[in-house]
DNA sequence: TCAAAAAGTGGGAAAAAGTGGGAAAACATG
DNA sequence: CATGTTTTCCCACTTTTTCCCACTTTTTGA
């Protein structure tokens, strides 16, 4: 189970140096083999590979006459890379996935349950105010978050 | 259950000493061991672990292909860090939780029940003087708070 | 009012994490 | 096949974090 977020820096050779905290669940759930791939918000996910396994199961089983489905196929099968953490505690993130996501010096790491997402921070922080904003617009909520308390 | 407002003092690294009315209520709770999560009001959640799991649970159960729920999936899950009391009854606050609610010296820490809100001072204070006016200027309340009697 | 205890605060040293970069290996190119 | 480029692996240095000690301030109770 990932949570929390994490700053960090990628080094001139695109490598991302994985926060101490999460080392053991990594190493623990997937032995150091992750599956990094696109999101539809321009930012990675990271998955450990067995738990990659399961949304590329779903993902396949969806019917890809249907012209949705195929698009998400494309971006998530399409770019999903697997990546092994090195003696270092890094991993490299592959240039074209680098590149989607904009992804410069200064990034942000954020645990999401069963995977991470990695973001550029201004891109991060940008999206987290309009998030922030929007949420404080509405008055009032509705559906699944009606009864919710926290 | 906690109630009551603290001011307190962050120190330079960060650290927040815990007020002694609440520690035999934490230490029995949860051992020390709480989690820290941003509010969309700019502050943040402090909870005894097992009230978190309990939220945790809540907000992985949604669907989240709902965009207001991935939303507060990714504010809510993606900035809970868990943290310990340490030695000296204080918890570290991460810095990029930090920085969310803009906590420089001066922190007013507040009892909410399950969980607790720390503020900023500053903010804290705009904040009150503005719900105050709002409220006032309110003639009629609807909804949730129709049958409240206090 | 004073002394003892508790709470709050500052800061230093050891350990861990993060970072840069070089050399060897693998790959690609003409 | 030789040469130049990229990739991988690993070493070593720097920075950050963690843990703990000691001092100051506040509270408690006699």
């Amino acid at each position: 189970m990932f949570q929390g977020i994490n700053d960090l820096n990628l080094d001139a050779k695109g490598r991302m140096s994985v926060p101490a905290r999460y080392r053991d669940s990594i190493q623990e759930s997937c032995d150091g083999s992750l599956v990094i791939t696109v999101d539809v918000d321009r930012c990675l996910l990271i998955y450990p590979l067995p738990e990659w396994e399961v949304i590329q199961q779903k993902l396949m089983q969806l019917p890809s006459i249907n012209k949705q489905v195929r698009r998400l196929q494309r971006l998530l099968l399409g770019h999903a890379t697997e990546c092994e953490v090195d003696g270092n505690n890094r991993i490299l993130l592959p240039p074209p996935l680098r590149n989607f996501a904009d992804l410069k010096k200064h990034a942000v790491l954020i645990g999401q349950g069963n995977k991470f997402e990695l973001w550029d921070q201004d891109a991060w922080e940008k999206m987290r105010e309009r998030w922030l904003k929007e949420e404080s617009k509405l008055s009032d909520i509705s559906g699944a978050l009606e009864t919710l308390s926290i």
